[in-house]
DNA sequence: AATGAATGAGTTTTCATTCAT
DNA sequence: TATGAATGAAAACTCATTCAT
């Protein structure tokens, strides 16, 4: 695999240390940027929010675009980590599907502002810094890629070899769009409803015909 | 219908004047931002790209957020326009749906950058104004969700009642998404294939069954 | 004649204003340099010394070095403007070059600290700014080169033309350690008798033999 | 003879040690401040060039300035001790003038960039320090004003006794002034070049009439 | 109406020095 | 003795906004 990564440098030398201080960093700086945004956020709120003097919050990092980054690594990793616990090689790919969906959906709704963070502050990072976040959404979509590649190989997903990609992206934002469209949509859905109707909006065409919902490709 | 926009105050009297200069604040400001963002955009560089002196300027707003929501203000009108253009209730549902789904689809790429905008900027808006840019968001998507109403009535489209905003967001959200997924999706895709694939994935769950492309709802 | 100054932009417009105001700039940075130095002067003291707001000084300005440079080109202006004053070419060569040398000696002493700050700050002149600084310190040596040279034509001194260049130097450099060097001389010597003394040294090995002081290059 | 030298404080007992590590200290710190000057260097930066830690650096020192004025010393003893080599009692006056001329010009083309270093950064120094270091240059200057005031005894010079001192200190600013102006000195002259020139005219000065070059006072 | 010089609070970042281990 | 993480005062510079002309 490849180096999916940015390495930030830090004076200080103690790489547990390191981890820690950084964890601290992310934990207060998060809070913040969703409450006021990056801009609007000073380094010394972050400082004072996270514990640590300025002085001391920047041996651990580099300028505060190196904040952001931390928080969009951090926010792209946990996101990632709640979504590859629901896939399970043994389950059929469908079955997958329908369990990480739902698991996206459960899980856009509560990183919600974390989701609409990284929506909204990606652009504020510096060029190879946000190459480095682009890439890290595009890994995630390829966690439903590729369950649908495995549904194309077991048969029971349908989908066209040239729509794989299309498809995985409509689901990543169809599950982030309850983030960034709450405001709008939370006045006529609930989660649940809100996952009920786009389930099986996206299954209906993703579902082999005479194939129903929870047969096993049956008596054909 | 209610009053859906915030009045500037201006210094300045002459209305015709005021609609002129502020335009021209609009249209530099907006290729400033496109390049820059917002916040690294300076009061100074948008009046110089907009060929008025900083003062002059503020006798036309009376901040800098200002110039954020005449630019909101403007993109959203011109989506609006474009949208609006392609509905005709001399079509049928169906057929108006699938004019303007289209239709939205080629604004959402030409105005690309526009539209990335305002998914990035809008959280930089002061509260009251920012409700107003959500709001004038959710008129345009009203326009999808009366073709979709309409489509109900004439039989040319199945929705499900509950569902029809939600497929509004959805159609909205597909067609932005080529906007803020481009750097992924035109890897793979061109305009033309994103726009067939996903009007096939849109229409095939809202054609009645037994209703196949390009038939009039007929019995046959 | 090449250009030797190096242009600082400024956000303002009005050249008159630009040149009143650096000059303000200028006459407080040096009290300041001369008291503590450049490195610890700070900027705001600056400001405040010459009687502007930070914010209006840095219209003028563009970087901290600015103000070092500014400094640097208002000293070499004067000492060249003293300097070029007590030259005539109604005069014999030697005759310019006594008043000259003596001119030197009486301007360093009373721009002593200017010197000094010279001497002790360019080198803080980002590379191309200190440039123009040694390139305008060697025009004012060349002001004693060409005296020489003069000299050389009218024979009223004698120098190997090899030993222009390097006699010009030590004019400039004899006149200069008065500054630089007068907490060690003032002890043991005042002006008069430091130019007196210097002035024979010079002139002893330039004074073509048999040709005493004061003779017009005479008979014999 | 008085103490010229001003004792630094340190945590550290044992002598040996804190010569050693104030060696190492200062050879790191001369590098760093020819290339950048003082106050251009940080104190970190010194620590890891002469491969201490910055807590260990702070055991021998206690202010940066310290290290400046231990830089400083540390030239000085350096330029002391090669000029006095060259002085030997078992020479004329005029002869060990001759050689500590030379050897002050080779000595200063050799340490130029120290030469250099310590006319710049001196007044960096804190009073007290500097006055130290001052002492020094003086007491180095008194090299030559001893040599000079032996050939006024055994009658190899010629010197007005009130002339001493100046003249001490001319063949010093002489001598540095290849250091520190050589940026102009060097497209013209080299070091052979420009000691030839020089000493020819420091002597012509300074040899008893009738006493030409190479010459022991001969046939009077 | 238009201009652009003036303002100063606010921002990020640095760095000499300390002190617990 | 040696280490290096912690500190926070202080620095340079920016920029939205005002207001006299």
């Amino acid at each position: 695999m490849k180096q999916n990564s940015h390495i930030i440098p830090s004076v200080v030398k103690d790489q547990r240390l390191i981890a820690q201080r950084r964890q601290q960093i992310v934990e207060g700086a998060v809070r913040l940027f969703i409450q006021k945004g990056f801009h609007k956020t000073t380094t010394r709120e972050i400082a004072k929010e996270c514990g640590l003097s300025i002085g001391t919050m920047y041996e651990y990092i580099q300028t505060k675009e190196d904040v952001l980054y931390l928080v969009c690594e951090y926010i792209h990793t946990q996101l990632e980590q709640r979504l590859r616990e629901s896939v399970s090689d043994s389950d059929s790919a469908r079955e997958s599907l329908k369990k990480s969906v739902k698991n996206l959906f459960d899980t856009v709704n509560e990183m919600s502002s974390l989701i609409v963070l990284i929506y909204q502050e990606t652009k504020s990072l510096p060029k190879d810094l946000m190459s480095y976040v682009l890439q890290k959404e595009e890994e995630i979509t390829r966690i439903f890629e590729k369950i649908l590649l495995r549904g194309m190989e077991d048969g029971t997903l349908s989908v066209d070899a040239d729509s794989v990609k299309l498809m995985a992206h409509n689901i990543m934002v169809i599950g982030q769009m309850w983030a960034f469209r709450r405001w709008a949509l939370s006045r006529y859905y609930d989660i649940e409803e809100y996952t009920k109707r786009q389930m099986s909006l996206i299954f209906e065409k993703l579902i082999p015909r005479g194939d129903e919902d929870g047969n096993r490709s049956a008596s054909s």
